[in-house]
DNA sequence: TGCATTTACCTAAGGGCTTTAGGCAAATCA
DNA sequence: TGATTTGCCTAAAGCCCTTAGGTAAATGCA
């Protein structure tokens, strides 16, 4: 009986990389274990159910996104941030579309609370700072941005904007110019 | 033997409903068959199988989603044609989450060119007319509106936005009134 | 109205994924 | 080196999906 060496993290890990390949929705245990050679039961040691390994990897990309944007907009301020901050969320979903699809999985309020989710958000009203919006418009700002990087991120994984004119690459540079200008340019609460 | 008198039709109709109580991802063959109280294998006549239950109601929940906007831009233009646009789409999501969730679900190509999706691209299109865009911006200001609605309703569909001052409901109106300057203001391709 | 055909639902069966319980051998530690 | 821990295994039960082939209800036709 040769022993592989499973832990939490390899499996996660793997896990991640299956996702990419086959889909978040199709990670199962089952094709996990055949990836390390392994009898399906020996995951459960080291994973408490699918769910489980689903979520842990949904919080393993959270972190490497949050690490990778922290790095990106490093230095950067306005406009130049949140372009770089945008573009690590596209560049991430289209280099590994199945942990971008597990970052937009559900989570139960703890587990969100807990992940790198509220770095996400953190970040956001970091680079929303150089834009100056006073609250509450700065939380309406981030929840705009959030919705666009999700929804850009979910439509062009799901081929909305493929095969169609003009590219996606220039629809993505030309809604940043939008948001840009739309930052600046806040408008203020319309008197009814 | 009795006969419920099963219909692809009746089939789709209960999945959104079931869709809508226990969530679009956990729709299953099984449980609808339980539900009609009939055995599994008697879906197969009118479903080609489970993907295809799933697809006939991500078309009809895009049909029903279309029909709706459809009445509810008719005779309105501009912000208000926008804003009405909008919100059929953010209360579909809340009142048919399961249904709103199927249609976001990924169609492969001819399916997407077959269904309501186009009648979708097209109402956006005739309420943008209403701001004047020329091409290839029209195309952009698509997508992004797109990535809004699909973000918007995913994050708070997930829960994003709840527990968490100020209300969704709140920003979804500032964030409304943030598109519609956008897109009367719509900032022309920078000078690099 | 009676018979043939079609159609709606059924049983049976195979295969896959998930999960738990309990066992044995490899690694680790004293 | 012997004891303990731990990693992986077998076995088994449950649920879902799917196909093949059967039976009885509904429908159509003479």
């Amino acid at each position: 009986m040769v022993r592989v060496g499973l832990t939490a993290q390899r499996l996660i890990q793997a896990g991640a990389e299956l996702a990419d390949e086959v889909g978040f929705e199709h990670v199962t245990v089952s094709e996990l274990a055949r990836r390390f050679d392994v009898k399906v039961a020996s995951l459960y040691s080291h994973v408490k159910n699918s769910q489980d390994l689903k979520t842990r990897i949904a919080l393993f990309a959270l972190e490497e996104l949050a690490d990778l944007s922290a790095d990106a907009v490093a230095g950067r301020a306005g406009k130049d941030a949140l372009t770089a901050f945008a573009n690590v969320y596209r560049d991430y979903a289209h280099q590994h579309p199945g942990r971008a699809a597990a970052a937009r999985m559900r989570l139960d309020p703890e587990t969100a609370a807990a992940s790198a989710g509220v770095r996400h958000a953190r970040m956001m009203r970091a680079i929303l700072r150089g834009y100056d919006l006073a609250e509450p418009d700065e939380t309406h700002a981030v929840r705009l941005l959030g919705s666009v990087f999700h929804g850009y991120a979910g439509l062009e994984g799901a081929g909305g904007f493929s095969h169609s004119a003009p590219d996606s690459e220039e629809s993505w540079t030309r809604v940043l110019d939008a948001l840009d200008a739309l930052l600046r340019n806040w408008p203020a609460r319309p008197t009814p």
